[in-house]
DNA sequence: CGACAATTTTATATATATTTTAACATCTTT
DNA sequence: AAAGATGTTAAAATATATATAAAATTGTCG
């Protein structure tokens, strides 16, 4: 079915997109023209129209688009009209931020467990939920039909908790560790790097002394 | 000097090739070539030294690359060769996580204030720092030499905590927030958007459905 | 022991593919 | 009919991958 590629891009922006769409909606706004949109998130209007191209044609030539309704279109692209349940590994700092985070919770994500293997973390509650020990993880899996895992756990130990939450069902993982995990190939796997971003303002800024 | 421009992806790369050049050091290798820096972070060979060339010549042929000498080399490109001292404002979960993630430290950043506007949370000790109102931010910044600010509030407050932070003298900025930010030219902004990686995991998998 | 060939690996040049930008024809509304 | 905005095609710019050339090391054989 699917013939054409999507570029990554296309989708991170979609998200994006996705989200401001849903703010303007909040206000009130119910039309939007491409132009809107790449102001609001910092693109141009051809990207926008071209990111929306390779879905479908989502708006009215003189008009614009409806919010409400380009809201469900990118909603429904990006697979989040059902919710989706979470497992969390790691309930150090950064988990249990990522626990609480809003946003999440915002767009339809649910974490519904949070394990850890360090014996003074297990038992804790993080917002409401008891960390757990990783034996328990695959019944909660299976329960809670969970196929995305986050790992916030330090580098060290980031591969062998990548392989058992593999091995405790998981298709996709959200991983903070800045390391290169290997997977399988049904695997899709994200890493989202803190420090990265950083870097490159600091780049930047070392360049201005030049 | 610059003559030549540096794509984005190559900082990127760069900064992860860099990450994990240090963890080699650290396990006591001394040379690596291409294919093994390559397979390491999951790029292709000839990426990893096309990123290199835009800078220099750095390798020996036959031989691959000394581990300690690239470290600083990637470390002197990335402007990484000196300290930064850097403010955080959102003494939140995330906000408070991020001043203790321990790679920001171990990359020579240094976080010397944290700031809220949240009378609840001025006060408070994160990690040894105390949580301070952000009208004492200019003259942390002039203090610490701080040129780059982190953002983690929500998204409703963090454009008027970006201007707070400009008009504090700061020139970069990392924002958590999702939402694109207003700047002057002068100021250098990055957004980390924790949902979108989240996002495309999601489409992956609802394309497996199709 | 020295010369030369084979191997390894970088650096660079070339080609391919992808992504972005720009231009334009088309459709709505006023 | 004019203005505004999309969808689409074409062009430009970027980025990636491939192929080749050059340099250093190792191994081999006379």
């Amino acid at each position: 079915m699917k013939a054409l590629k999507i570029p990554e891009a296309t989708i991170t922006r979609l998200s994006i997109y996705s989200r401001f769409l849903k703010r303007l909606d909040k206000k009130g706004i119910t039309t939007v023209s491409s132009g809107d949109i790449a102001e609001g998130v910092g693109v141009s209007p051809a990207q926008v129209r071209k990111d929306l191209a390779y879905f479908g044609e989502f708006g009215t030539r003189g008009v614009g688009y409806n919010v409400k309704d380009l809201i469900r279109y990118t909603v429904k692209i990006l697979g989040l009209s059902e919710p989706w349940n979470l497992v969390m590994v790691g309930a150090g700092n950064l988990g249990s931020a990522l626990v609480t985070y809003r946003e999440f919770k915002d767009r339809g994500f649910s974490i519904v467990g949070v394990f850890d293997n360090d014996l003074t973390k297990i038992g804790k509650r993080i917002a409401d939920l008891e960390v757990l020990p990783l034996e328990e993880m695959p019944e909660m899996v299976k329960e809670y039909n969970v196929r995305i895992g986050i790992i916030a756990v330090p580098s060290k130990a980031a591969q062998d908790i990548a392989d058992i939450m593999i091995k405790s069902g998981l298709e996709a993982l959200l991983n903070f560790a800045p390391i290169s995990l290997n997977v399988p190939d049904y695997v899709e796997v994200r890493n989202v790097d803190l420090s990265v971003k950083l870097e490159i303002l600091t780049f930047n800024l070392a360049l201005r002394e030049k």
